[in-house]
DNA sequence: CTGAAAGCGCTTACAG
DNA sequence: CTGAAAGCGCTTACAG
């Protein structure tokens, strides 16, 4: 290792004044073609790289993107942040740009943070997770005039950046296969509704319900914790009530394998039983016992767009031009099923007689 | 958002000198008392911070640190990553430094990219994942005099710092109380060795069959990638053998998860007919079916460690002091069990049978 | 087309 | 104890 190489003495090898050889290196139009290339050649020969402080200190652009990381609320689900990072990470490489991650110890200081953030000069931009239906941090992004991309939407989304999957659509979708299979009693499990998606898929569920001409019914839904803890108490306290669901319709993956748990401690086989279904289309759900049926959210590469359209809104672009709204699929695995009826037991009292 | 406070506005509104200020700021000994506070005490008000950039550039140090994230090889078992990351922004977040994350294209392109961030002057340290038995990236960094960590350890690890878990010692106590179970043929599904810790778990498995006067049979060891699909393939090729294993020890549980998967699919029960083990520890392997019985890594904070103990490098310590080695431990769940004996047929014959 | 100079926002010897 | 100056490694008007 050279002791690191600069452009004073890039410079200097070259006769030429750092000026120059700056210019050279970026290309301006008023360098002749041929010192330009002189320059080029010895600065890949020398391994010259311009030290990216300096630079951003002299131009006044950091060449690095944040992303806040989510709260982890439970430690399966985080397939995501990785292919997230790894996609984002391979937009901003395009340009060598940095990614940076940051994380806040608790919801309430997220703003702070977002602020420290936007003050400190390290970043030209930030994307954001999960929002709330109101999120503080996007009005402070927004007021701040701050280059940022959302990954899901808040309620008033019509003025920023994001991408998201189309979450009540999704819920539609689940609904209407569940009722095609025969199911009437549809139960919810689902997350608390300040974070917007949980609102989304809620709305999506009871929207279908009633499509589909069942009677709404508030003590089918259940509102729990994201995590396989919380689906599997969510799941169960529907299962013992007196008249169960036939079918349990999950806000997360991650909330079904609880979901499934809670069916199968039961003694009842979830896909013949009781249908569950869940939402993301992980992997992992093809472990499961028995494959969990799911709502999967398209192929990857949502953090390259992500990365990908942020960096466009830092170039200038409008933001409210880079608004991505993407479809789920039914992925079938084995956990959903025609509704079960037995002889002369329908599928409750056979709850009923398993306690 | 006022417009960004700086050094200069700070004390022009002290009526001060820049230095005179960065210094009190800086808690320098030759600064009055009186005025530090004051200076302090204006800085919280107004809210400033030191550009970092500008910082950094001034003193040399980069106050940053980069994770070199592991090409994924599956989606399923990053929960990892994610749970580093968090702790090591939170060791980072004690200093007020931040934490990038890079990435490289290909394995051959590691090391020039490792070079690149040396070079870069934008951090002052790296982590590194998974390193291979001779790592070119660890030599680069010590050639370098880079200070750094690994996560895992090269063959050669007494020189540097590094944070491990026990393979071998694991994979040795797995196979003993498969042993103890009565298992006679233990299968390996491991993955290339030029990744260390694929050595090490092969190791740990034929010293633990030697050990236990069991006839070591190459046979019995299947090298394939490191993902579900790998461990499904090579558990199969395992089953399908003329005398096949009675048990299945896996590199991690997400090739663990295939090799239940390839249990299941010949009908054969996991846990009864055929013993699965596992090596991570991973929380979904409670929703596995039948739940993963596995070699438990340590709970979380590996990255918070990995953080603390870079940050001391960097401040001057001494590498060599900062090894840390910790056991897994074996996590019973539901996919181990007696080795299994019909009355009139062996657990091989039974698996003659079933094709 | 290239040079000389100022500046980005800090820190840190060096004086006094 | 504080001020004045130089410097970190770049970029970018401004001359010529």
């Amino acid at each position: 290792m050279s002791p690191r190489m600069s452009l004073k003495k890039l410079a200097a090898h070259l006769g030429l004044t750092e000026g120059t050889v700056s210019r050279a290196l970026n290309n301006y139009p008023d360098i002749s073609s041929k010192t330009r290339e002189r320059v080029q050649k010895a600065a890949v020969q020398l391994g010259y790289k311009a030290n990216p402080m300096a630079r951003s200190l002299a131009t006044g652009v950091p060449e690095a993107v944040a992303y806040i990381m989510p709260q982890s609320h439970s430690s399966i689900s985080e397939p995501f942040v990785s292919q997230l990072l790894t996609g984002l990470g391979d937009a901003l490489a395009q340009r060598g740009w940095d990614l940076l991650v940051t994380q806040s110890v608790s919801a309430e200081e997220e703003p702070e943070m977002i602020h420290k953030l936007v003050t400190s000069g390290r970043v030209s931009g930030v994307v954001l997770s999960r929002p709330h239906k109101q999120d503080a941090r996007i009005k402070l992004l927004q007021d701040a005039k701050f280059p940022f991309i959302v990954h899901g939407r808040s309620v008033r989304c019509d003025n920023y950046a994001w991408y998201d999957v189309d979450s009540k659509a999704a819920f539609n979708a689940a609904v209407d296969h569940l009722v095609a299979l025969g199911h009437q009693r549809i139960g919810f499990v689902g997350a608390p509704t300040y974070y917007n998606f949980a609102q989304e898929r809620l709305d999506g569920y009871r929207e279908a319900i009633v499509a589909n001409g069942l009677e709404p019914d508030e003590g089918l839904v259940q509102i729990t914790e994201l995590s396989d803890d919380g689906g599997e108490r969510a799941a169960g306290d529907l299962l013992d009530s007196p008249s169960p669901p036939t079918a349990l319709l999950c806000l997360t993956d991650t909330q079904a394998l609880g979901a499934l748990a809670a069916v199968r401690s039961r003694d009842l086989v979830p896909g013949k039983h009781v249908s569950v279904i869940g939402y993301d289309g992980l992997r992992l759900g093809r472990h499961t016992n028995p494959p969990l049926t799911t709502m999967a959210q398209p192929q990857a590469h949502s953090g390259r767009q992500l990365g990908e359209m942020l960096l466009a809104i830092i170039d200038g672009g409008d933001p409210r031009e880079f608004q991505i709204l993407r479809n789920a699929e039914l992925l079938r695995r084995k956990s959903d099923g025609p509704v079960w009826v037995n002889k002369d037991q329908t599928k409750a009292s056979l709850v009923e007689e398993k306690r």
